[in-house]
DNA sequence: ATTCGCTGTCGAAGCGCTTCGACAGCCTAT
DNA sequence: ATAGGCTGTCGAAGCGCTTCGACAGCGAAT
């Protein structure tokens, strides 16, 4: 293993001269650099990590924390894990994988290990058990997600209260006077997580405003739990006309069905999809959505942090306006209705 | 941050012997051990990432190389990453995540650097730019994935020649004589992925013991590639009453597009997929399948890689046996064919 | 009683890098 | 001609840990 020293050697200057060459914190004669630059591509010198990371207390390492289960959203899961990948090497960063499931605990060991410089964590719970520890630390942090208290945290989500309100209107403007919402699974709920139920606010209080009826039921990915779910909302509001689906393992179990029931898509039910724009398209219908900006969200919390590492930058919280795309899923009300 | 040495001057103990509590390298006697292991939980100790790596030569780190494209496999790949890191913590280590966007460099840059102790590969094509380099490091690393010359690699795969042969196998007990394979997206062979080309050639050698007739289609996800591929499939072989699907997002518009054409799954038309089991049982159909073990794949890579950082264990292929799981999808041929 | 071999602990060196202060040499302003 | 200010380079200290050799103390074997 080629070492700072031996490239200095090599080049005929010093350790520390080497060592300037590569972070640019000091000036070097141009002569001098290219010397190195060249001993450097010669010996094919790569710096060593952890020595790089003891010295400069900085381990150019950011920690991602994706969510174990994998009840929900795998695709935009691995699509903010691989913007984030992507633009963390652009800055020079590599990222940490870690799981939920080590909890509070993974943040303590990343903070106290110096592990890592900073942190991403994604599926936040409105009284997140890592929040305490990311206020008290002092590295830098981004939430993907939106917790209850917001205070001295950093946030990046899709704005999921305006999205409900949305998807209401668009629904609304087209007559629709009944819908249902086709939630996320029963246990995203109860671990009361912040965009499911936001989502549902936005579009209850919209709802209300333009006099709209809405009925909720979460619900499974999958053909049969969709079956069951599809059953009861009928069952309950036989006249539901328009469908709000916000389980995106539940898009194409729900279309299959309605045509299988004879229900025609858009003619007699429309429906609006939370979901990333790959899926709609792909679907059976192309769907009318709001898009989830997964790549979005992972450029912005790596970029956030880089910007605060290096001294700028403060706490702030985004919300990305949503924006519906109009597609082949949606419709006037049908006339008797 | 807490150091080795105040968690040795609160226990009254030199600075090594905690190293060698935490290490247990070398014995302790229960008393110093205990009053040891005190000091570090009443301060909170942990230890220092870099300084451990620097000292040690070990950073407790793997890294995990994902294909940057999503154009397959999101959901296995998701899976294999997660049951990486769960496994990896278990035998403590973390993981780091690479894109395939750097290719040969990436490995280039970890072995280097000694960012990290091993590594992982996906995506692995039958000869590719990384392995030359994976071969004259000392540096263990498993591929998940088969390329063409394995020796002194160490793999592990599903045995995609036997699953193709097994998915013929059982379309031919049922009686089926002309069989249509809907293949991954032309990519994905245009690149040498091994997996795609092998499960080709083993369905292909027993079609022709068996006297089977086979049509093979590369074809994008999503509803509209599926419906152009299925009516060239129609066009060039009417008689065709078998599907094997590779390409898991093709699957459900399959689906939904003989269904719409009123050919009744499995009545008229059988289907066997080789996907994760979770999709195979989400179908409208629940599906005959072969499972692509994502987990145990990514358990195995891990705890090799450990057994070998440990001193043990060699280079080794491993090809994980096909499971054929008969479900709802596939029946015997119809009469008149 | 002496030697031998354990066990448990310590001190010190060193891993490869960053960074601070020092300073040589040169140019500009007086 | 001299002081002052730059620019470019160097030496040395130190980051927090691991690990090697040394050795004190003790019981067992001679």
């Amino acid at each position: 293993m080629v070492t700072l020293a031996e490239v200095a050697q090599h080049a005929g200057v010093s350790a520390s001269t080497v060592s300037y060459v590569l972070s640019g914190k000091r000036s070097i004669s141009t002569t001098t650099r290219q010397r190195v630059e060249q001993s450097i591509r010669e010996l094919g010198y790569h710096p060593n990590a952890g020595a790089r990371a003891l010295a400069s207390s900085r381990s150019n390492i950011i920690a991602l924390m994706i969510p174990l289960r994998t009840d929900m959203y795998v695709p935009v899961m691995m699509e903010i894990a691989i913007a984030v990948a992507t633009t963390a090497r652009l800055h020079g960063y590599d990222v940490l994988l870690l799981t939920g499931e080590e909890g509070p605990d993974a943040v303590r060991r990343v903070t106290g290990s110096g592990l890592a410089d900073a942190m991403i964590l994604m599926d936040v719970e409105l009284e997140d058990e890592r929040l305490p520890l990311l206020r008290q630390t002092d590295q830098p942090s981004v939430l993907i997600g939106l917790p209850a208290s917001t205070s001295g945290l950093t946030c990046v989500d899709l704005d999921f209260g305006a999205t409900g309100a949305l998807c209401v209107e668009h629904l609304a403007k087209l007559g629709h006077r009944d819908i249902a919402v086709v939630g996320e699974a029963p246990a995203v709920y109860e671990r009361h997580t912040g965009f499911a139920e936001r989502t549902l606010d936005g579009l209850r209080s919209r709802a209300r405003e333009v006099g709209l009826r809405v009925l909720h039921r979460p619900c499974e990915g999958g053909y049969d739990a969709m079956a069951v779910t599809l059953a009861r909302i009928f069952d309950e509001r036989p006249g539901t006309t328009g469908f709000v689906v916000q389980n995106e393992s539940a898009v194409e179990p729900l279309l299959a069905l309605l045509r299988q029931q004879g229900r025609a898509v858009p003619e007699d039910v429309s429906v609006v999809a939370i979901c990333p724009d790959q899926v709609a398209v792909q679907a059976s219908v192309r769907l009318t959505s709001v898009a989830i900006p997964a790549q979005e969200m992972g450029r912005y919390a790596v970029e956030h942090l880089v910007a605060k590492l290096d001294g700028r930058g403060s706490d702030e919280v985004v919300l990305i306006a949503p924006e519906l795309t109009v597609r082949a899923s949606t419709g006037p009300a049908p006339a008797g209705s």
